[in-house]
DNA sequence: CGGTATCCTTCTCGATACTG
DNA sequence: CAGTATCGAGAAGGATACCG
């Protein structure tokens, strides 16, 4: 059973494919749409409206990664003129506590981090 | 007590600070930073080997930007030749369950994610 | 060992213009 | 309305060399 023996660390680090996905789905723009779908479905700029002050690319890059990776869906209502909504998906739903939770953690913490800060900062 | 009415979504939205945080605590690097410190203190070198495959300036940076934020301690033993050793702070561990809540729903999710994209790529 | 400094490439992102 | 296409500036990131 000889093993590849570990380095200096005892187990396996964040596998790559692990990483990545959290890497698309909680960048900048990601939580914030997220959190706008988990509240409601949302037409394109109504969500760009609701998310200052993102871009139009940047909001097509990042609906279309979530898309792609199942967090949200992409419906098109096809009227005069075309209507596009997107609404989370139950897969979506899966991050929302996650994200309520890494939200209520700045809350809580951003004092403590800004004295940390302030701390760093002053030393330098 | 008249309110700005609210245009399209009912609350506001994430709070650029807290966005902010999240994006410099949660980015690539930082959360297998965090991920390995929270296991044991670790040194310089022995973070680099840990985390394949970090260079030397992200490391530094990512280390700096930790410590500034107050997540990590950088802990200097002044032998020959030198040693620095990494610490994860109070501050830095009340971070730690929502990390592995994270790595766990990445675990949990991941097959879904995996179909979800397969099936975005066939249709494209 | 634990960095800094420099160069250089790569990629992101915003701005702008145009389309079905 | 909901995009796509293109361009350019700037930041991120790797490679390399050097320092206390």
């Amino acid at each position: 059973m000889q093993e590849t023996a570990p380095p200096t660390s005892g187990g396996p680090q964040i596998a790559a494919p692990h990483r990545e996905l959290l890497d698309q789905v909680l960048d900048k723009w990601s939580l914030q749409v997220l959190d706008q779908l988990c509240g409601r479905p949302s037409r394109f700029n109504e969500l760009r409206r609701a998310i200052p002050v993102v871009t139009q690319k940047s909001l097509t890059a990042t609906l279309r990664r979530l898309e792609r990776n199942g967090m949200v869906e992409r419906v098109v209502v096809s009227s005069r003129p075309i209507a596009v909504e997107y609404r989370i998906t139950p897969l979506g739903t899966t991050l929302q506590d996650l994200i309520d939770a890494l939200l209520r953690w700045t809350t809580v913490n951003m004092a403590d981090v800004e004295r940390a800060r302030a701390r760093f900062d002053d030393e330098a």
